[in-house]
DNA sequence: CTCTCGCATTTCTGTGTCCG
DNA sequence: CGGACACAGAAATGCGAGAG
């Protein structure tokens, strides 16, 4: 555990795994967005469905379709522009849109808070790739006390991402951190992607899975089994046991188990986006 | 051209589920 | 406990074909 100094104090972090990953994609526009006719206005799955048995498989040729061509032609130049509001606004996911971004420029973010509303953030887990690989960081305040300069640690570290990776982040890591950064008077960051993959997972696996919790998931897409890991409602209470009694032993399962989502969440990504992460890590 | 009917799409409303 | 999203079903809107 390192500390590190910051202009709001003292912080900490740890650095994490390292291990391969997946084969790394071309930024641009993506194969089954072009494929996607419902990005059109005015086509629903039904018209899409004639369309595609009239032989209009792609936007391209549904280009030169009489009703549809000329929405087509717009939805087309979006795509050659990367133009990602426009094709939001279409009906494109985020997660269809990651074709847009380098692996590079993508992070994956985990937090760990004392409670879920008004409580401080005590743990952001942090993924990225860098030349071929995923690393693993995690900065962490021993007390709340800390709370700034660990949030102004994540935040400076974050600049260099265009993109945030998560699991339900954007109903709870986002708008918590966002809270947490306006309590202590510091800056919101931007980006311009946010992939949640629960909400992504929930698509493609909603008849194969019993429930979509991140452990569930895990177990199931990348067949690994955690040994001896918490339930992530022990959170709050291992970490004000912690602060009362100082034994670092009692945020040890807490700093494991931040450790232990961040790998999962970085092989599903590596596991959708390229189909690696199957083997164990 | 105008009106109407039937179907497809969009919008609205409600419910369930994850995150610590 | 709050909030974002998916999904499902109901209500509203839009479109095109056919008849007068």
């Amino acid at each position: 555990m390192l500390r590190l100094h910051t202009p709001y104090g003292e912080a900490c972090s740890i650095e994490g795994p390292s291990w391969p990953a997946g084969e790394a994609w071309r930024p641009g526009p993506s194969e089954s967005l072009l494929r996607q006719l419902q990005l059109v206005y005015g086509i629903g799955p039904h018209t899409e469905e004639r369309l595609r048995r009239e032989g209009f498989s792609d936007l391209v040729a549904l280009s030169r379709h009489p009703r549809f061509g000329a929405e087509a032609r717009k939805v087309l130049q979006a795509l050659e522009q990367g133009d990602l509001a426009a094709l939001r606004q279409a009906g494109a996911r985020d997660y269809e849109l990651l074709s847009y971004f380098d692996s590079a420029d993508l992070a994956v973010i985990d937090i760990e808070t004392a409670g879920f509303r008004g409580w401080p953030v005590f743990l952001i887990g942090l993924g990225w790739q860098e030349d071929g690989s995923w690393r693993v960081r995690q900065y962490f305040a021993r007390g709340f006390e800390e709370e700034k300069a660990l949030l102004y640690l994540a935040l400076d570290f974050l600049q260099r991402f265009s993109g945030l990776v998560s699991y339900n982040g954007r109903a709870f890591d986002e708008p918590f951190v966002a809270e947490r950064l306006t309590y202590h008077r510091l800056e919101r960051p931007h980006f311009l992607i946010h992939v949640d993959l629960y909400h992504e997972i929930r698509r493609l696996f909603r008849e194969e899975l019993p429930d979509f919790r991140l452990s569930t998931v895990a177990g199931h897409l990348l067949s690994c089994r955690r040994t001896a890991d918490i339930p992530g409602e022990r959170v709050p209470e291992l970490y004000l046991r912690y602060m009362a009694e100082g034994e670092e032993e009692s945020i040890m399962p807490v700093l494991r188990h931040n450790e232990a989502d961040m790998v999962d969440l970085c092989r599903l990504f590596d596991l959708l986006t390229t189909g690696a992460g199957r083997s164990v890590a």
